[in-house]
DNA sequence: CAGTGGTCTAGACCACAGT
DNA sequence: CTGTGGTCTAGACCACTGG
């Protein structure tokens, strides 16, 4: 069914639904439905007395973005060293932002994360524990938290970041093996999945070593 | 129709399909294109083999955000200082990021931004003139470059934004009344419309007064 | 004018949930 | 089992577009 438009230039004209009832011999509501989905995706446009014609191509929808799916778009390896993989008690700001009670339990990951060997990013990641039971249980931490959690049906669908910029202090320097007043990022993400918080993040990244990028939707 | 479940919890269920057949008196097809509609604006899901439920409250699509809007957002009042408005021949680098020819004539939009009176951000926009034809020619500029868009019906429907941090230069200092090495982030912005490069951006943000924002979606 | 998509009818059979 | 949504048929009339 889509072949019959694939690979074509954008604005060439489809066959008319009467054509394709003719054609395959269907009712022209069943052909509607086949059309419908198509309009759907992006792939159709319809113009009422005019006809059907391929749409001009879509940018891809914004989504909230990984690390791990950033770096792989730039063609950098991402790699990760855990400093800290506990449950523990959520601190009030933090249990305000999940939209949970105080000091209920979390999952806390902070970690540091490398382009290529070295660091560019420092994260401190609170997950509502209830939402990924036992993530950082296994005898293997995740590879990637946003793909473990699509495993689990529970990828963020919507997140707000807050960006400012700053300098390191000397903690996030000895961690990011930079100089200490070395430009950063700080990014506070907050993820949600279906309106249910499931993430909140704080993250220092080099500001010299990394830019960010977001591409915006609609 | 819509007012059958407005104001519903979610997952509320929502009369089955035969039901609002007999209600309304219409055939099952014509009751199931009118529920399409709320099912693609995400009022409505449907279970295959249980029912029509009111969905879950969905977050805004993210949008590109404009300055204004933005400052609107937060409640603080935003205000610009016009250092350029000209028609020009594009850089080679502004060009390309247009799709257009070396040397095609574009618009720039050169100015400093306030929030609440302060100096927060300083921008240079590029605008493709065949797309914006005359936009700065009136006897007032734009309040709002998007705004002014969106009345030609040419607002972006997509953009990519690059972000990175340094220090102020003296003259991005001076302009944003800030001292010089003070932490700026600096915002490069490919807007597009339909697929066509409407305007391409480069903004300095002081980053000890603004905190940038993004939602994003799905 | 003839052709297009938009809407609608009054049925039908299917796969699937929950009881 | 009954009731649900998913799909389909073979027509119909409408408003709109373009020549």
């Amino acid at each position: 069914m889509r072949d019959l438009v694939a690979g074509s230039a954008p604005g060439t004209a489809a066959p008319s639904e009467r054509d394709l009832v003719e054609r395959f011999g269907v009712a022209r509501m069943t052909v509607r439905q086949a059309l419908d989905a198509l309009v759907a995706e992006g792939v159709l446009q319809r113009f009422p007395g005019r006809g059907t014609f391929v749409a001009p191509p879509r940018r891809k929808p914004s989504r909230v973005a990984s690390f791990t799916e950033d770096m792989a778009t730039r063609g950098t390896v991402a790699e990760s060293r855990t400093l800290a993989a506990e449950k523990v008690r959520a601190p009030a700001g933090v249990a305000r932002a999940l939209g949970l009670g105080p000091r209920e339990a979390v999952l806390r990951w902070r970690r540091i994360r490398l382009a290529d060997g070295s660091p560019v990013c420092l994260s401190d990641c609170y997950i509502n524990a209830a939402l990924a039971p036992g993530l950082l249980d296994g005898p293997d931490l995740p590879a990637s938290l946003y793909d473990e959690l699509a495993a689990r049906g529970r990828r963020p669908t919507w997140a707000e970041d807050s960006l400012s910029a700053g300098v390191a202090t000397p903690e996030e320097a000895a961690l990011l093996e930079c100089k200490e007043g070395t430009v950063v990022i700080r990014l506070t993400r907050r993820a949600l999945w279906e309106d249910r918080p499931v993430e909140v993040s704080r993250s220092v990244y080099r500001a010299d070593q990394h830019t960010l990028s977001f591409q915006l939707g609609v």
